[in-house]
DNA sequence: TCATTACTTGCATGTTTGCGCAAACGTGCT
DNA sequence: AGCACGTTTGCGCAAACATGCAAGTAATGA
């Protein structure tokens, strides 16, 4: 590892994806939902508790999973998602501690 | 403090403002410039880095003060932006310790 | 007071985004 | 194969957003 000036680092951190994923309010309430569940939930379970079409839930996970938000299991004919707290974490306070 | 359930701590942590002010590349260009630079910076010398005009950063700016990121100093007849690093890393650090 | 500089704000415009609906896709069951 | 169920995706629409220009405000100096 080269050491890296403080602003080299801030810059590597300061990634939009993530925050993009992260700014939407039904998005939000999506990873409230999640975080709360003692299993990994389904599309459908997920759409009754934020007033959402389903279409536009199972686009606002595909979203946080591209961003590394969330991830996928499929079961059976169900998909269920569960947060990926780790990946999440650690991005943030790596930027936290680049700041 | 009476403790909290994961659950309410991360939906109190979960605020969207924050990251909808972080989400824009335009604005993370501004940061970047803040943060690199020894002293704040004013409108024009932002907008002199990042490619869009003068109003357009201006209003960007806004956005990151009413979100807390960033707090103006005026000084003559130039407004210095500057970082506000504590307040941005301890909710990061604050949500990224909630998951 | 008038001119100049630095920043902010109203307005018009093109782009992005979230949304519901309907069709398509994938999976399991008979 | 045919059907039902759960999820994803194409499409169109309306609201939100970023942007440049021009007009407005604030501060400094002649």
């Amino acid at each position: 590892m080269t050491p890296q000036r403080p602003t080299a680092t801030l810059a590597k951190h300061l990634q939009t994806d993530l925050f993009r994923a992260l700014c939407d309010p039904t998005r939000a309430e999506v990873l409230r939902r999640l975080a709360g569940a003692r299993r990994p939930q389904t599309v459908t379970e997920i759409a009754h508790c934020c007033g959402v079409h389903i279409s536009g839930v199972s686009r606002h996970l595909a979203v946080l999973r591209r961003a590394g938000v969330v991830h996928a299991v499929r079961e059976g004919r169900q998909v269920r998602y569960q947060l990926d707290c780790e990946n999440v974490a650690r991005t943030l306070r790596g930027l936290a501690d680049a700041l």
